[in-house]
DNA sequence: CATATTTTGGACAAAAGAGTCTGAAATCTG
DNA sequence: CAGATTTCAGACTCTTTTGTCCAAAATATG
């Protein structure tokens, strides 16, 4: 459904999100809290600066921060910055114009799902997520079971104030 | 979202669906109509016949037939024989027993979709998808674009009665 | 200014998905 | 039985995705 790219962007931008201070966090930093490859994740936020979705900052307590207030980024904005916005428009057999004037024979059907997804999608934003990723049995990685855990361990991430 | 083999295995069983018949149809009619590689669409249908959900016969007048009546095959079945079923059970971030004990960030949403897509798909048979193929304007195929093109070109097809 | 830290940008390798090809087995037709 | 047709089974190539690595640019600290 998502790429690998797509996940790990969600994962680390929701870290970033429930790390509440304006503090630039090390990307090395997110990697190892949620188990993912330093350098794969570090490619993924590279396009997701590109995007504008977040901030960067190199040298000593440099990181990245969102470039925007959690309330206003999105899923939606998430998924249509890595994966692309195909998953909101495509047809399921990949017909190209696929639509009322030419539909497929799942048409209907399958805009249904889209427009349910697309919905969701735009209204579930990192705020969301963060606080949900905040309270107990809420879970962002699958080493680090629980999220108290998880974010016992993030609140000395970094002592620098930028 | 469905890989080029779902898809093309789709297609082809809507084809054969819609070849009311019982004749075997050749898999290189299939796929010189819908315009998919033959040699692609033989290891996508082989998986089907191996799934169980179409029979194939060798030889002359030999081809692919349904397994069973369009009305007892869905769209789930079609999707969950080629990609599996974790498209319909699987989390969002991709979290191994992601649930109400153990949730993710996005859970609850994610799992709305999710039962959407899954109704939906079990509901939707290769009968009331081929029916629609039948109509006029709704269409299976990019290049052939109004399927009463495409099904007048199927009646001839094969002579044969198996 | 020298050093350590961190992102940037590219090259590169491994794995999976998509697509091609060939020969063997089964089956019909004459 | 001989030949043509069609699925079956496996090897093979190409592309995309995923993952790894290294040197260069930027920046804070002492």
């Amino acid at each position: 459904m998502l790429s690998k790219s797509c996940i790990y962007g969600i994962q680390a931008t929701i870290y970033v999100a429930a790390n509440a201070s304006q503090d630039f966090v090390p990307i090395s930093k997110i990697a190892s809290e949620l188990k993912i490859s330093f350098h794969f994740l570090t490619k993924v936020l590279q396009q997701l600066t590109q995007e504008g979705l977040v901030n960067s900052y190199r040298g000593p307590k440099g990181g990245v921060a969102l470039a925007k207030p959690s309330t206003e980024i999105t899923l939606y904005d998430l998924i249509g910055a890595i994966d692309g916005t195909t998953i909101f428009t495509e047809c399921m057999l990949g017909l190209p114009g696929c639509g009322i004037a030419e539909p497929c024979p799942a048409h209907e059907h399958w805009t249904k799902i889209r427009n349910e997804l697309t919905v969701i999608s735009r209204r579930l934003t990192l705020d969301t997520m963060a606080k949900k990723a905040g309270e107990l049995n809420v879970r962002l990685t699958d080493e680090f079971r629980y999220a108290h855990k998880l974010f016992s361990s993030l609140k000395p991430v970094n002592g620098a104030q930028a």
